[in-house]
DNA sequence: ACCTGAACACCGTTCAAGT
DNA sequence: ACCTGAACACCGTTCAAGT
């Protein structure tokens, strides 16, 4: 069967999924793939391109959720908690976004599409920039400490752990919007 | 020369700082100490200890620095701003902190250190807890991302964008603080 | 006790040659 | 256009043997 960068991605996100990305290899992925390892290069010029297809795939998931309506810290959760969501449907998935060589088209539209709220809500470009960063910082801290020290604990702890860093977040933006 | 534990660990960190986490390799390590690879086995049982004794290095000196007088954002914010001037004084810093394998006795200390600061100031445990996890999520996010994509920025704007954000945090912690 | 020598089982990437 | 075969230049780790 032809090879395509599509099939290629898919049986990528299938062994990260599997052996998480620090046993990820292209050699593992060649073989699982029936071919030989430079058969990969044919369509992915490096490894770390396919770990950047990843991480664009990803964020797309994370894309397809709605925004709901309501304020902005209703709308800008609902983001963070669909990228959140996305990282951790994916071992390891923090640290493939984290880890990024160069963001691609979705990763750039998401982060556009979280200031652009801020903005709509009022907030000035400059203020609505680090508003998007702090929230972004704190979701990949947290998440790529879960995801990398937390295998055994329960989800619903981690969650409860995250949300009340979350509402912490928005509550210190509440009073610097208010400003 | 002999080798010893400590000469073996500021070498690394020589070449850590040089090279950067990614380009580290023991192979490399032993050549500049002038000795076959094998004999680092002797010293440290593999490369991630070797690592997280750099973490606990990194802790260590963070943990260098006096807490001041005040009131606990005071407190808690030279603690966290300390941690950052140490991540920030090695090559990816930020990074081989989080991948720590198994946290050293520097690392429970710094953490217990700063939940005790909260407790103090009359959280209760599980909240402060909570609170600690926000404030060291939102640095080691902040801080990766400033180490793996903005080596070309000025240290001033992202120190600018991380005080804003950790402004944020500690008005957010205020509220829930006072409830 | 500490290190060498040498091996084992891997890596990512390149590229002429085949089809 | 797409893949094989084969190489190049690396890895981390182990361990008998030397000193």
């Amino acid at each position: 069967m032809r090879l395509t960068p599509a099939v290629v991605l898919d049986a990528t996100i299938t062994l990260l999924d599997e052996a998480g990305l620090d046993a990820f290899s292209t050699r593992k992925l060649a073989t699982r793939l029936g071919v030989r390892v430079g058969a990969l290069y044919w369509h992915y010029p490096s490894r770390q391109a396919l770990l950047d297809a990843v991480a664009e795939q990803i964020i797309a998931e994370a894309s397809a959720a709605p925004i709901p309506d309501g304020d902005w810290p209703r709308q800008a959760g609902a983001m963070i908690h669909a990228l959140r969501d996305a990282m951790l449907a994916h071992a390891d998935g923090a640290r493939i976004l984290v880890e990024m060589d160069t963001p691609g088209p979705n990763a750039q539209a998401y982060i556009e599409r979280l200031r652009g709220l801020l903005t709509a809500a009022g907030l000035d470009p400059a203020t609505a920039e680090n508003a998007a960063d702090v929230l972004t910082s704190y979701l990949n801290g947290y998440t790529i400490e879960e995801q990398a020290h937390k295998a055994g604990q329960q989800r619903a702890a981690a969650d409860r752990g995250f949300e009340f860093g979350l509402n912490v977040v928005f509550a210190g933006l509440r009073t610097i919007a208010a400003e």
